[in-house]
RNA sequence: GUCCCCAUCGUCUAGCCUGGUCCAGGACGGCGGCCUUUCACGCCGUUAACAGGGGUUCAAAUCCCCUUGGGGACGCCA
């Protein structure tokens, strides 16, 4: 077998939704996997609804989540001719024939066939007609079936007497959907087909094309869609948001990747994969055939996993990124690069996206004067036992020459030795007055990132309020 | 209505093709606990499923049929 090529064909009538986007990702997975190729073809031959914004959007989302493709997008709407010509040769070979029925005729054609139980469908009464104007319709084969191995879904059979005569040329001249895959397929070289569940009734009539032209078809497998937690179609209101959707709620291209890629697919009980390690062990045998449910909760998981394991730095750009989009590029100059290097170490283990580490980093990010306390820890901790306690600890960290972990934690261990009380007593009064709230990652750390400056204005604060 | 597809814990899934090793495994979540200066992280334990009914077979989650439920498609959209 020659090398395998891929592709992936979005229409540009939206942004690139999440089950767009694994679709575009398992196809980009089986090309890699198998040394392949993977082609981008945007499919914008419906001039009423494609837009050059969703254009860039899906050429965007795909650079964000590292879907790379090979070669030159190919942009449908710029191979009419090529169509039209294909369509002029199925005709001239007896494949296809001009129709000059009425749009109400056809329609009354389905009612009629629709009534009778039967599906409904064009009745076929222009085929030998011999017409040279109206639309062009293929001539499909009346009897027989016409069968294909899915490579998801397994086999699949559907009775040639099921399908309509389609249309392959409007009456405007332009060609249809199901004549244009097929024909850019075809040219393309694709030898595989992964496309979303709602194609499945259209192989069988591709085809039906191909055969009639002589060519090679190529394999199809088709991807289940992405329900909603009621189990309904993933919509907008569900949060089937667009991927970029992602970016800006803050969670990680990897994670994204990861998660839909163990949405329908998996590799024995592995949860979390690299890209490459995702390239290695895909298969198409491992793609389920039924559909899965977004689960948020899951996904969040995923996404933590991955934030523990980056690296800091990079962190430290995308908080600066989220910070100046929230607080405006001129405020945003408050907070350096390397003080959110310091502060995302100490927030990794507990942040599920960048923006959850955004506010949990604001503590960190305030000025002493301006940290909010909640009311509630300062009842609770900072009470008239505590605050002597805490005015004690001001003068000795002051009387610091070195401020590091260590010597805070000394002179912390001394402190207690001195008065002989438990860390406990003071760890959370300590807490409350340098974040202003009872959670935090460990004191000490958290000192060291804040500095000694900070770390003594909001002790000597506390003491105040 | 007609055709096509699907059906394992709440969710994602392993197992199904090549029946026995499955009184069904992993993960998220939930619950309980450990660790501990809080919150997380981590660790340990626990919870919970083969849609229903018929077959075939010594034996069925696995094969066959039916029912039910879900989804998709039926366009001069893609």
């Amino acid at each position: 077998m020659g090398k395998i090529v891929s592709r992936f064909a979005p229409s540009p009538t939206g942004y690139l939704h999440i089950g767009g986007a694994r679709t575009a990702l398992f196809s980009w997975l089986l090309a890699r996997s198998q040394g392949g190729e993977f082609r981008l073809r945007v499919e914008d031959t419906d001039r009423e609804r494609s837009t050059q914004e969703a254009t860039d959007a899906i050429i965007d989302s795909m650079k964000w989540l590292g879907l790379v493709h090979d070669d030159e997008i190919v942009f449908q709407s710029t191979r009419v001719d090529r169509h039209n010509e294909v369509i002029d040769q199925l005709v001239e070979a007896g494949h296809a024939y001009y129709c000059d029925c009425s749009k109400e005729q056809v329609d009354a054609m389905r009612e009629k066939a629709q009534k009778e139980g039967r599906k409904p469908k064009y009745d076929g009464s222009c085929r030998e007609k011999g017409l040279a104007t109206g639309v062009v319709r293929f001539k499909t084969p009346l009897q027989g079936t016409t069968a294909f191995k899915d490579t998801v879904k397994g086999s699949i059979a559907v009775e040639n007497a099921e399908m309509d005569d389609m249309i392959l040329r409007r009456s405007d001249g332009s060609p249809t959907y199901n004549l244009a895959v097929v024909v850019d397929d075809h040219d393309m070289g694709i030898t595989s087909v992964l496309r979303g569940d709602d194609h499945v009734n259209n192989t069988p009539r591709q085809i039906l094309i191909y055969r009639a032209m002589g060519w090679d078809v190529p394999e199809f497998g088709h991807v289940p869609m992405i329900l909603g937690p009621d189990k309904k179609k993933l919509s907008k209101r569900h949060g089937a948001l667009s991927v970029m959707e992602y970016e800006k709620m803050g969670y990680l291209p990897e994670a994204v990747v990861n998660y839909l890629a163990r949405l329908g697919w998996s590799h024995g009980d592995q949860e979390l994969f690299s890209m490459d390690e995702m390239v290695t062990f895909f298969s198409t045998d491992n793609l389920g055939n039924s559909p899965s449910v977004f689960d948020l909760t899951k996904f969040e998981w995923v996404n933590g996993q991955y934030m523990q394991k980056a690296d800091p730095e990079r962190l430290a750009d995308m908080l600066c990124d989220f910070y100046a989009r929230e607080v405006g590029v001129e405020e945003a100059k408050s907070v350096t690069r390397e003080d959110f290097a310091r502060i995302a170490p100490l927030l990794q283990p507990r942040a599920k996206s960048i923006v959850d580490m955004l506010e949990q980093s604001q503590p960190f990010i305030v000025d002493a004067g301006f940290l909010p306390y909640d009311e509630n820890a300062v009842k609770k901790f900072l009470t008239d036992e505590t605050k002597p306690l805490l005015e004690e600890i001001v003068g000795r960290i002051e009387a610091l020459d070195e401020f590091s972990e260590q010597s805070l934690e000394d002179v912390h261990r001394q402190f207690l030795e001195d008065k002989d009380i438990k860390f406990k007593a003071i760890a959370q009064p300590i807490r409350v007055a340098i974040v202003g709230t009872t959670k935090s990652p460990g004191l000490f750390e958290t000192m060291m990132v804040l500095g000694k400056e900070q770390t003594l204005a909001r002790l000597k604060r506390a003491v105040e309020l």
